[in-house]
DNA sequence: AGACAAACCTGTCTGC
DNA sequence: TGCAGACAGGTTTGTC
């Protein structure tokens, strides 16, 4: 389910539960990512009576850091994870596999039917120690994205820039959805190896992964199906898509009089025009 | 090392 | 109406 955008989306909405205190963690007993238990006993004791200080985000992950605990809780929201607090005495949605009890009487739930995701604690300040976090790229939020960084990152693979883009370690938070699109908006075509980009389209390309995520970021995320913030809305963004999801629809481009057209590389759909976006 | 396919798991939609 | 098959926002692992 979520990119950049919508992860960026949930910890701003997070905002309301930095200071409650957790009191009490349950787990549904089912393993998430790769078939993993949570930690249940590890994951109490960082979290019994402990006050919430921090949301943070790297890249598609979320932190929540602990006030007085070494240990940071990170989640990662998969395809179908959403991270959501309730007041009390509402109902545990289904698919619920990590609650925390807040002392005031709400929960924050952690929800994913596919499993994709994952609830676990790294050591505050060594987050970067962690094998997910250790090879995630620069955040184009949070760092910037340098033109010459990222040509110095395609110039290493002859993969195609639009497979690149997924892997996190060129750039952290882009995913399948804006990778179309910020590549419809660079007028780079997706199968164009990597290190065959100049430097003046990697300029255009870093240009637009900002612009795209910070467009979407301003819809509040895009919701397909899954996607909702943590206090429960979907986000606009998908009225505002250009290519993905649009196969056979007139390119967005009001000059050209192309057709979206859809492709597999990876095993997963892209998007593009053939006419505006050249190799 | 780099590229690729398959795997993880459930829900939803499409077409017969 | 029912059922099979395709497909979904992500990441990891094994194989070549």
């Amino acid at each position: 389910m979520p990119e950049l955008p919508e992860v960026e989306t949930v910890r701003r909405t997070l905002a309301p539960i930095v200071g409650a205190q957790m009191v009490r963690t349950w787990w549904s007993g089912k393993n998430l990512r790769l078939n993993t238990p949570v930690d249940i006993e590890a994951l109490r004791a960082a979290s019994r009576n402990a006050q919430v200080e921090a949301v943070r985000r790297l890249g598609k992950y979320i932190l929540i850091d602990l006030q007085g605990q070494t240990e940071t809780i990170l989640v990662h929201l998969g395809m179908s994870g959403r991270l959501r607090f309730f007041p009390k005495g509402e109902a545990r949605p289904s698919h619920t596999h990590v609650e925390w009890r807040l002392k005031d009487g709400r929960s924050l739930r952690y929800s994913d039917p596919r499993r994709f995701g994952n609830v676990e604690l790294v050591v505050r300040g060594e987050e970067r120690a962690h094998k997910s976090l250790a090879k995630l790229g620069p955040d184009p939020l949070d760092d910037g994205l340098d033109s010459a960084a990222l040509r110095a990152g395609c110039q290493r693979t002859s993969r195609p820039i639009k497979v690149a883009l997924l892997d996190q370690s060129l750039v952290a938070g882009v995913g399948n959805i804006y990778a179309s699109e910020a590549l419809f908006q660079a007028r780079i075509h997706p199968k164009t190896p990597a290190n065959k980009l100049s430097l003046a389209r990697c300029s255009r390309l870093a240009e637009a992964i900002v612009a795209v995520l910070e467009r979407a970021l301003s819809h509040g995320g895009t919701s397909l199906k899954d996607f909702i913030s943590a206090d429960g809305h979907a986000g606009e963004h998908s009225h505002y898509l250009w290519v993905y999801d649009r196969e056979g629809q007139p390119c967005p481009e009001p000059s050209c009089a192309g057709k979206v057209r859809r492709s597999i590389q990876q095993g997963r759909a892209s998007f593009h025009c053939p006419r505006c976006q050249r190799s």
